[in-house]
DNA sequence: CGCGACGTTGATTTGCCTCAACGATTGTGG
DNA sequence: CCACAATCGTTGAGGCAAATCAACGTCGCG
């Protein structure tokens, strides 16, 4: 398991006071697998850490398709980041997939920390940098690759996603339908 | 026109001799029209600020087709992150689309301004999470949305570029050919 | 003027979706 | 501990949105 002191370790090095303060901030909590945590239209009031377990966030269209925007498993982060900026309702949920130990840091102790701890304000800024870099990826690849390929980089990327997330899930994240993922995986074993 | 000064000051207040330091780093420079100021395959060294003009960023699949990630125009920054970070060579190429003046604030500047003014890692982490929360959004709309809305969407959202941007290019961003995004708008029209 | 990029339109194809039916697995309450 | 429902993955038939290919008119520009 990785812990946040860790996953922070890896950017910027804190002292262990600061440590010992961005601790104090943060609320550790366990959930079980299906729990919701974040309901599209509520507001997002923390960013979570995954200590263990696997979450993802998604949005649902027409009160019935999904789209899984990301997964999280341990050491990665989650949230809504448009709710959790605006302080206005979202519409992600996030969902546990698998029962999981998560860090939460509460939003105004996030702004307060950027204060007292300035380092976290670089911290967060690197942090957001690969998701930017991540998703504008994903964004070109939804543009320009087919379904195939997508899943050939989505397996190589997250090669140990693969075993834990249901399939739909995994179809709904590279964009297209289950019934469709089937066939073309049917397809891509024959070769 | 919209200063890089008054751009900053949305987020954070600099002092005026901060904002001297910060100007000293950058480079003012002017384009003409279809210069390509970064290539695929280099090394992006500048992040870019757009005083006047329109600018845009785009990869090149199979030595064909063109996909637009962003436009920017007055106001707007743009550049290749994942280059810009990493220090790699990259995939994306910029362009002028209308004569431009551009604010360059070198990389290392960039990274030493950090330390100065820390107030500027409040701002670019601003700026990023503006960013990002906007890719998202754009990503999820490409997963959910028909081309229709996707274009609806882009026209309420970036009402100027419409009459400014090679209808190709407004194509190649929604994520459809010119010949469909031709025939499309011609079926929009007739209602 | 003549070339090259752009936008339009039509005919055809295709990647992916929709709907529907069916086994396998899971889990849940009696 | 079983019965039943619910969810999941699979497979097939048919349909549609968007791509491809090709031809043509227009405009800006050297």
């Amino acid at each position: 398991m990785q812990s946040i002191l860790e996953n922070i370790a890896k950017h910027v090095a804190l002292t262990p006071e600061e440590q010992e303060l961005l601790l104090s901030k943060t609320i550790t909590q366990h959930y079980k697998a299906k729990t919701v945590i974040l309901n599209a239209g509520e507001i997002c009031k923390y960013s979570y850490f995954v200590n263990s377990g696997l979450l993802r966030s998604f949005s649902i269209n027409d009160n019935i398709t999904e789209h899984v925007l990301q997964f999280a498993c341990e050491g990665w982060w989650i949230g809504d980041m448009y709710s959790l900026l605006t302080q206005k309702p979202g519409n992600l949920f996030i969902e546990v997939i698998e029962d999981a130990e998560v860090v939460l840091l509460p939003k105004e102790n996030q702004d307060e920390l950027y204060h007292l701890i300035p380092k976290l304000e670089r911290f967060f800024r690197i942090l957001i940098e690969n998701s930017l870099v991540a998703h504008q990826e994903r964004l070109m690849d939804n543009l320009s690759l087919t379904a195939e390929e997508r899943f050939e980089k989505f397996c190589s990327k997250y090669p140990t996603l693969i075993q834990r997330v249901p399939q739909k899930q995994i179809a709904s994240y590279i964009g297209v339908t289950p019934e469709f993922f089937s066939k073309m995986k049917a397809k891509m074993l024959r070769k």
